[in-house]
RNA sequence: GGAGGGGUGGCCGAGCGGUCAAUGGCAGCAGACUGUAAAUCUGCCGACGAAUGUCUACGUUGGUUCGAAUCCAACCCCCUCCA
């Protein structure tokens, strides 16, 4: 590989964000210019706060954003409409109108952590494609971009092939999805002087058409760039665990549970993590990755830390940290712990544990709470619960600390 | 429109009149071992109840039967092939 040229693409490489890219050279070339060039990715409306999923994609235009040039968010609203057919193997629902409104705002309170958002030349903007995308006109549209596009090429792409082989249905509504997103591409390119669309690798197929129809009915030379995908050393997807998807929204996750699931990522991830989700240098990182045993505890708290900060702000990171240092180090109950609010008569009167650990959101059911403590899941204070009728009937000073299993603690105060 | 196949718990997938809250796998939770890791082993894994138990659940609605996830009918949805 010739050496690059530009800071963007320096870093992208150093942290091992690229996959691929239809012109690496060309692209570093644009670059490297002093004047900044708009990139985007598209996003889907789909749910009303982005997961770890999709933190490569928004750390890549943060990057973008640094090395001086301009970050689109392209929500697809209007494709959210027709869903992306992309390796999935069954349709995705369609969501009504008011849904999808929703969720772009949710989206962009996360968003706004991660990118500076304004007028200025280099500040991020966000722009929704349902504005054109609805004011689309069929025939007119067949006519100018229908042409171009080659069914025999569409049904070759690797996305479309497997629902086929597997002999799934693929309706004619997501077989545009690729057609609209290359649209989407040339759209931008034309009215916000966008010329590069990053996504990840699933997305490979979508952006290479953007870039062709670019040529064809622009004659605008566009580029395109995917990152890898992202799973964990034992090949499970990123942002899926026990409670569900890890949003990056503080109301849909907190930044302590947050602050966890980096703590608890597998030795063997520490490093590629901390160069795709914080911001150390590399000379750090690459001291933090040789850490070997009980050692690489400590980066992996470096890497809860920084991967909250960005999230969640510095403070939030700092709380969490010492929250789960006081909990986990000293066993003591952080006062900063989730709290259970029980009413003083209640207690007097003698709460049943298990109660108490669906009341903390530990258990789903009472069952399933009076199980956990049969299994001997279940602590008050460090002290292991042995009945599963055990009662609560009194509440020292600082409150008591309530545990399930060796990570889930909440703090039972009176309220 | 015609012919065939199918819809079972978070997912995959058995069951095909009673012994079915429904085999098995995955995912998940807990315990042991550790380092809040991985791997491994063990237990749990519909709701309510202290419990014999009760309730809800095998696409929907009816029916047959002492008894239905299992049989029948209609309907809805999905898939394949033909038109």
């Amino acid at each position: 590989m010739t050496s690059l040229k530009s800071e963007f693409l320096r870093v992208l490489t150093e942290r091992r964000y690229i996959h691929q890219c239809t012109d690496l050279e060309g692209l570093d070339a644009l670059a490297a210019e002093r004047a900044p060039f708009a990139a985007y990715i598209g996003f889907d409306a789909t749910a009303p706060s982005l997961h770890v999923g999709s933190l490569v994609q928004i750390m890549m235009l943060r990057r973008l954003q640094q090395a001086g040039h301009k970050p689109i968010v392209l929500m697809g609203g209007g494709t959210t409409r027709i869903g992306d057919p992309s390796f999935r193997d069954e349709s995705r629902p369609l969501l009504g109108e008011a849904r999808i409104a929703e969720n772009l705002a949710g989206i962009k309170r996360v968003f706004a952590k991660f990118l500076t958002f304004g007028d200025g030349p280099t500040d991020a903007v966000m722009v929704d494609n349902d504005e054109w995308l609805s004011k689309l006109n069929y025939i007119a549209f067949l006519r100018d971009y229908g042409r171009h596009f080659s069914v025999n090429r569409m049904l070759s792409q690797d996305s479309v092939k497997i629902r086929l082989d597997r002999e799934q249905n693929l309706s004619f509504l997501e077989f545009n999805y690729m057609i609209l997103q290359a649209y989407d591409f040339v759209e931008l390119a034309r009215n916000h002087g966008v010329r590069l669309q990053m996504g990840g690798s699933d997305q490979w197929g979508n952006i290479v058409q953007g870039v062709e129809l670019g040529r064809r009915t622009a004659d605008i030379q566009l580029y395109g760039l995917t990152s890898p995908l992202i799973t964990t050393a034992s090949g499970a997807k990123m942002g899926k665990t026990a409670s569900g998807a890890v949003w990056l929204n503080a109301d849909a996750r907190s930044p302590y549970d947050y602050w966890q699931f980096w703590r608890n990522t597998e030795d063997s991830d520490v490093g590629r993590f901390l160069r795709l989700f914080t911001e150390l240098p590399e000379a750090e990182i690459a001291r933090l990755e040789t850490l070997e045993g009980a050692e690489l505890n400590d980066a992996k708290k470096i890497l809860a830390t920084e991967a909250t900060a960005l999230a969640h702000g510095r403070d939030e990171a700092e709380n969490a940290a010492e929250t789960a240092r006081k909990t986990f180090e000293e066993g003591a109950a952080a006062d900063t712990l989730p709290k259970v609010e029980v009413a003083k008569d209640a207690v007097a009167a003698g709460i049943n544990v298990y109660e108490l650990l669906v009341k903390a959101g530990m258990a789903a059911s009472n069952g399933e709470a009076r199980r956990l403590i049969k299994g001997k899941g279940v602590k008050l204070d460090d002290v292991t619960v042995t009945d599963e009728f055990a009662k609560l009937e009194a509440l020292a000073e600082g409150g008591v600390k309530l545990s399930a299993g060796k990570k889930r603690h909440a703090l039972i105060v009176e309220s």
